[in-house]
This record gives C-alpha cells, structure tokens and sequence, in this order.
RNA sequence: GGAGAGGUCGCAUAGUGGAUUAGUGCACCGGUCUCGAAAACCGGAGUGGGUUUACGCCCACCGUGGGUUCGAAUCCCACCCUCUCCGCCA
C-alpha cells in the first residue's frame, strides 16, 4: 500500500511511475474525490462529537446542581445531535472505506534503477556465474531421469492427489531433504539469518499484510473453515507478518529470517504452463529469506540477500544467471526485483529459482510494522524484503539435470555429499539406499 | 468437546457509570546536583485521524465488533486470544 498522504500530494508522479508498469490508473481519477469527501465528513462528525461531549459534561453538572429540568432539556438536544453524528459516522466509514480500497488496489512504485519495459523481454540480465554444462550426448530432463532412477512418482501422485503433484523416493525424498539442510545451514552459519518454522496455515489479515488478498485470492487454497483458514503460498506470508502490529527498535534491525516450509499454490490460470515434471506443482518446498531493514540500507540488503541465495548455487556448482525484472515484468507489491535463474540443460534455457525483492515500505503500511529510531523518535515503516534461498523443488531439478551422466546416473555435488552420508553418485534402483 | 480465570500506555499494575485530561512503579528522554557517574530530586513523554504557515485546537483508541446511556475501561450481547483443570489426541 502506498501512503495516502504522499498519493493525495504526488497524484502525477504516482500516475507516471505507474503507467511504466503498463497499467490504466483509472482507480487514481477516483482517489482525489474519494479522499476529499472523507476528510470533509470527518471534521464534520468531529465537530458534533465534539459538542456532545460539552454537552454531556454540562448535564452532568447541572445534575449535581439539582437542575433536573434543565439536564433534561439538555438530553433532548443532545439526543438530536447523536441521529446526525450516526448517519455522518455511516458517511465517514463509506468514505474510509472506498479510499482504503482504492489505495490497496494500486502497485507499488518501482523504484529508479528498474528497467522500464512492457513485460518480462525488456528485464536486464545483471550477471552471469559458471558456465553450460558439456555433455557429449543428448541430455535428459529430470523426468526420465527420476524415472529411470526410480526416487521421482509423478503417476501415482496424480492417483493419490492430482494433477501438479509429486513423490519423491529413496534417493530422491533424501536429497529434498539434503538441499533444505544444505540451504538453512549456509544461511543461518554463514549468512546470519535465525532459522524460524512458522505456521503453514495463516489467516486473511496476514495474506492482505502482504499483499496476496485482497488481488491474488485465486492463487491461493483456502480451506472450508468458517475461520478464514489458507494454505501459505510462500514462508513470506507467515514471516514478514511475525511483527505486524508492532513497533521494533531500531536496534533490532535488520531482522533476517530463514524458513523452511511447503508453499501451496492453485496455479489457476496456469493451465497449460508448465505441465511436465516438477516445475509447477501446487505442493512444493522453499527456503525463504526476509528481511526487515532500515529504511536507507534496503537496497543494500536486497543485493546482500540476492548475494545470499546465490551462494547456494554457487556451492553446488550450476550454472545461472540474475535478472532484473523491467517495470512491466515487476509483482503487485515489489519496488524492485532480482530473479535468479538457474541453468536447465533439458530446456537450453535459464529457468527461475528465486526471485528477490524489495517492497520497501508497501507490506510494512499494510500490516502495520513499524520501528523506533533511539531518543523516542516518530515509528516509521519498516522496509521488507523476501527471496527465495531457493526454491527446493527447482534446485533438485537443476541437481539432477546439470549433473546427469551418460549413463543416467547423476553425480551429488560435493557440498551436498555430507547430507547424504557421504553419497556421491544417485544409480538406478538397488544401487543405493 | 466441557468447566473456570483473564486481556488497561514499551513492561508491570490501579481503576465497577461523571473529579479520568486513564493513576502509579519500572524502563525511556531532558534538567538540577557531580570532576564524571550512580543515587536523589524536578520536568517530559502513547497511537492514529482532522485542522492550522506555525504555536496549537479538535476527534477516536483500555483484545475486536455491536448495544444500553446525556455520559462506558467500567453495564449488556457476540466473537477473538491467553492461562488453569477435565476429556480426547500426534
């Protein structure tokens, strides 16, 4: 969400920043009258409860005075006063409401350095690390590859659940398992992020915290429970909500998460994207970074936490790329964003893994996370930011492909080998256990 | 699922219809004192909104939402959350 006074005072500016993003701001025609006719209705209603209360404190006076008569007249006047403060409160809540809608409908506003383009053929590559694999014969994907090695199910995970789902086996479950701990332990030893295991289920304030609802409901599972109940699409759901409501100390900042979780999405809308393999399904598992940060440092802490999930592949060994997405390719809530993509020798292509971004203070306004400066200063917004520290499901894709042998076996990168008690090649069924 | 106790300013507490402009302690900020500090003493400080060039003034906020009343932290209703005990359960 953007600040409403800073929309009220730059209506233009925010108009063309976010006309780069390729969007008809017909919401922003409204917001003027909208906003307008709110604060007009507030001094009103102010003012009459402002005399109500004179009045009331004057009745309770003339009632200590033994003026019975007076007090009541008094009473009547004030009982007319209390039918119009209701219907200016109806008024006002009518207003409040429509500018608050409006104002959650609008994106947030990209930052300077973010390429200007109408979808994602104008993102920016940044950087590139490693290079193609050599394989001196025609690669697999991980589909045959899982198959013939018998650790990946997709068959029977349609049985049992449908369509977008998976089993991993054996080897294949282990090294899910491997890459979590591989990830979780480079960020919270090395990187200095605190591991945290929210909750995988999380209610609708916290989704319009961040910005999921009230746009992208039909991206997510809710459950059929009279409570609001979704399934997280993502850990950044539960974690930048951790402090929402609050006001930190400055002191505590930058706040760095990592968590480990199962992200559920219903890929409505999807259809035909994506459908071989595990590279879209609607259970799969991440690795989240966020972060809290200072307002002035945000931008230094995304490329640090890019920085961050890059390390991963860079420890396993695969070949990948940054992006910077141009204004038309950017999320709903992102300033900026880096995707990471990682290389697929089955696709000869870059595919993304992560993807890193900074919100500044557009989820902090919504759920209400604010910080402290020392002295007792105002609380300000805190800036967040979230990346993927990566995407499990994709890295076990990107393992089994780029590390492929002739033979279909596919070699562990050696920074994995610890998690897997010391294995160092995945062989066809019976192999290894 | 059943029974009970609670939710008040950053923390801890007081407050059962009008003196509450929500008190007090701790923590915090400023000052006095001191070579400096501690202690003591004095003073100041919540959040959001409206209005104002500004000083300021006004409104709302005691878990949330309704209600009663001229007036609600206080009374009534519903809900949420926390704790204790019982039952069930990984």
């Amino acid at each position: 969400m953007l600040d409403l006074n800073y929309v009220r005072d730059n209506l233009d500016a925010v108009r063309a920043a976010l006309e780069k993003r390729g969007m008809a701001m017909t919401a922003l025609d409204d917001f003027a009258a909208a906003d307008a006719e709110r604060r007009g209705v507030i001094a009103e209603s102010d003012q009459l409860n402002s005399e109500r209360n004179a009045a009331s404190r004057e009745i309770g006076a003339l009632m200590k005075d033994g003026k019975r008569e007076e007090a009541d007249a008094r009473r009547k006047q004030v009982n007319e006063l209390k039918e119009r403060i209701a219907q200016l409160d109806a008024a006002r809540d009518e207003a409040e409401k429509r500018v608050r809608e409006l104002l959650s409908t609008l994106p947030n506003i990209p930052h300077e350095s973010v390429p200007v383009g109408k979808d994602e053929s104008a993102n920016q590559e940044i950087r590139r690390w490693g290079t193609k694999p050599e394989f001196g014969f025609e690669p697999k994907d991980h589909v045959d590859l899982g198959n013939a090695l018998g650790i990946l199910d997709l068959e029977r995970a349609a049985k049992i659940a449908g369509a977008r789902f998976a089993i991993l086996n054996g080897a294949g479950a282990r090294l899910e398992r491997a890459l979590v701990d591989f990830m979780l332990d480079l960020h919270t030893r090395e990187h200095g992020y605190t591991e945290t295991l929210p909750p995988f289920i999380v209610n609708r304030d916290s989704l319009f915290g961040t910005a999921q609802l009230p746009k992208f409901e039909q991206e997510l599972f809710k459950l059929e429970d009279e409570r609001g109940f979704y399934l997280i699409p993502t850990a950044e759901v539960p974690v930048t909500n951790y402090h929402r409501e609050e006001i930190l100390d400055a002191s505590q900042l930058p706040m760095k998460w990592a968590a480990y979780t199962p992200c559920f999405r219903s890929e409505a809308g999807s259809y035909g994207k994506d459908t071989r393999g595990l590279i879209r399904q609607h259970q799969f598992e991440k690795v989240e970074l966020v972060k809290y940060s200072l307002p002035e440092n945000s931008y230094d802490e995304l490329e640090a936490l890019t920085r961050d999930a890059e390390k991963v592949l860079q420890l396993l060994g695969i070949h990948y790329r940054v992006v910077a997405l141009s204004t038309g390719d950017l999320g709903f809530g992102n300033a900026k964003t880096y995707d990471i993509e990682v290389w697929l020798p089955s696709q000869n292509a870059f595919r993304e893994i992560s993807s890193c971004s900074n919100y500044e203070a557009f989820q902090a306004r919504r759920a209400n996370i604010r910080f402290r400066r020392a002295g007792g200063a105002k609380p300000e917004f805190v800036h967040t930011l979230n990346g993927s520290g990566l995407a499990v499901g994709r890295t076990w894709i990107a393992v089994l492909e780029n590390f492929q042998q002739k033979d279909g076996s596919v070699v562990v990168p050696e920074a994995l080998r610890p998690y897997l008690n010391g294995l160092e090649v995945i062989e066809p069924d019976g192999k290894q256990k």
